[in-house]
DNA sequence: CCGCAAAATGGTTACGTATTCATTGGAGGG
DNA sequence: CCCTCCAATGAATACGTAACCATTTTGCGG
């Protein structure tokens, strides 16, 4: 039988110094365990105790190790938050949002940016880490992940977009704000209007659309299939929907656009093009993102009444199932009206 | 001696699933080294011993568990990213490479958005999860951080801001930035000009005042204390300098704004307060952030020559020497530009 | 001054993985 | 047919912490 070698830790090894609670104890002259109560109850070590692990702890100036902590505790105080694209403002807005109010109340946020294709990878890498709680955007309708999650047992919840099973989502009412999108133009006498929206397979832009078209339907106007672009919402696309506009012998006079971030694409790509805004086109959005509002764009949009960011809205109600002070489904939609300002004029 | 009670974890317990490397082992009737073999190491596996595992791993929907990984390989996977707000759009951009490249290595990023005032915070909630580097912004010219980081021995790097001791940064040629943004407004005819920036205790303000200051001395113009504007980057502070300067009897033609951040919102109060830009006064903003070429918004300003994203540049010099393929100092700065847009006018 | 409860502290173990070392089995050469 | 060597697998351990249970110390009433 070996005789077991204790290796005095606190010497720097391989260039890294390691430095471990068992060090501190060590050299404070009581029990790892006694640390470890310093730490997180020091309401049950006498003072003189403390003040000397304390001082060990400065010295060392030892940090505790969450991985060995979240490994025991089976708790990670970490959310993964799996997001758009930040070219997307909406995404701006709530990543800033989910991360400061995340980080307040101690979690880390573990995040990554990404388009609808890499959601798998993306949630396979999430849970890799045993995270207490998921916030997601990317989500389609009709998404095999969605039943992953449930069955994992993990918190979790989609904001903007939800899955077809109607569950643990956080939206504002987008059939609604489709519908009062395209009353707006009408209001102001636009006749020949056009939709550019993203793929109908995503929640939002599905009900969208649709609202959109109910107000059509209502105010007995045309719509041919020519004026419906689903496109990716790629920049790119933004530009060859403009191609095709420009061609024609009717430009049409109003466009809305299945979102802020499509918005703002399509006036870019318009001005670039020689199309003044809205004095040659008039542009309306749907999200009412913080960018919106700046008075170099001034952009006509809808979006939640209480302009409370949907982000933040969720994270809350995350946490609150993390923490077990909610544990009935999540299923909150917020009301929508018009934010009436400089991107679409009168006919 | 008691005898030692195997739990089949594959049960369910307190409504949450666990399944570790064990409970595969019992099912595919191998050792937990065996299936650790075949997710690390599987061509040391006979190929029938492969597949029985992953049947295993596959019915028990197993998932390793990172932590544990973490604790034992003392790696991580993870980088700490430690920015500025996000309503600042330099970070938008930053963040979003960053983090679309760390990921694409098979890095995790936690990160935290944070003022100048909560870097300490911020600092020890990032390490305490030894993290395997830190990528970090908001930083002080004169920041005992600093020197806690080269103690720690965690690979890091700043990015846009430095350190007084010139190490480990990857910033644009600050000085010249503040030059050339001076000697263009100089150059169309205005003479009194107006610097907003950030706090002189941050080397990118600093040094871009500085190189400010040196062009208006070139050019032999004055500058009175009162045109110097040293704010926190606030909107409301942008609100108070816009309200001196409009009550002034003369107000300055042209206002040279210490980033793009700053120059984007004194637009915005400038537009409120009936100001036109740039037929009322002309604005330059430093850092060539990505909206800034937005049509509606034209942004003059002035940016690094490559136009390569700073936070881009920072992750790459990080993982490698995260990586050991690089250990020299990294000082990394980017030579710049004007890109000259539609904000400043002759006069 | 004793005894006993409560306070303070310590010893041991589990968490889930990768690693190190030990063991088994089979192929191939003499 | 035996010995050697290598491929394949397994057993035991470490990582750093919190939790559980055990032990020691303190305080206090009788």
């Amino acid at each position: 039988m070996l005789k077991k070698v204790i290796l005095n830790k606190s010497i720097t090894m391989g260039g890294i110094q390691l430095v471990s609670s068992k060090d501190v104890a060590a050299r404070a002259g009581v029990s790892q365990t006694t640390v470890s109560r310093v730490l997180n109850t020091p309401e049950l070590v006498k003072k003189p105790t403390v003040d000397k692990v304390m001082k060990a702890i400065e010295e060392l100036s030892y940090v505790p190790n969450g991985h060995a902590r979240s490994l025991v505790q089976n708790k990670t105080n970490t959310i993964a938050l799996i997001s758009g694209p930040l070219h997307n403002p909406f995404f701006v807005d709530t990543t800033s949002a989910i991360v400061k109010y995340a980080n307040e109340l101690g979690y880390r946020v573990h995040v990554q940016f990404i388009n609808d294709e890499q959601i798998t990878e993306a949630y396979a890498a999430a849970i890799e880490n045993k995270v207490d709680g998921v916030i997601l955007s990317c989500i389609l309708l009709d998404d095999p992940i969605f039943d992953k999650l449930k069955r994992m047992q993990i918190p979790f919840i989609t904001y903007n977009r939800k899955h077809k099973s109607d569950e643990w989502f956080v939206e504002i009412d987008n059939y609604k704000a489709g519908y009062l999108a395209a009353q707006h133009v009408i209001n102001l006498g636009h006749q020949h209007i056009v939709w550019i929206g993203g793929p109908l397979s995503v929640s939002t832009y599905l009900h969208r659309y649709k609202g959109f078209n109910k107000a059509i339907e209502d105010n007995h106007l045309s719509l041919a299939d020519s004026d419906i672009f689903i496109t990716d919402t790629s920049i790119e696309s933004m530009r060859d929907v403009f191609q095709e506009l420009t061609s024609r012998e009717h430009v049409p006079t109003a466009i809305c656009a299945g979102s802020d971030s499509i918005a703002l694409d399509a006036i870019d790509i318009a001005l670039q093009n020689g199309l003044n805004v809205p004095e040659d086109v008039s542009i309306i959005g749907i999200d009412n993102v913080g960018i919106s509002k700046h008075q170099f764009i001034q952009l006509t949009t809808v979006g939640s009444i209480s302009e409370q960011n949907l982000g933040l809205v969720a994270i809350k109600r995350l946490i609150e199932l993390i923490e077990n002070k909610e544990n009935s489904c999540i299923k909150h939609t917020e009301s929508v009206k018009l934010f009436n300002r400089k991107t679409v004029r009168e006919v």
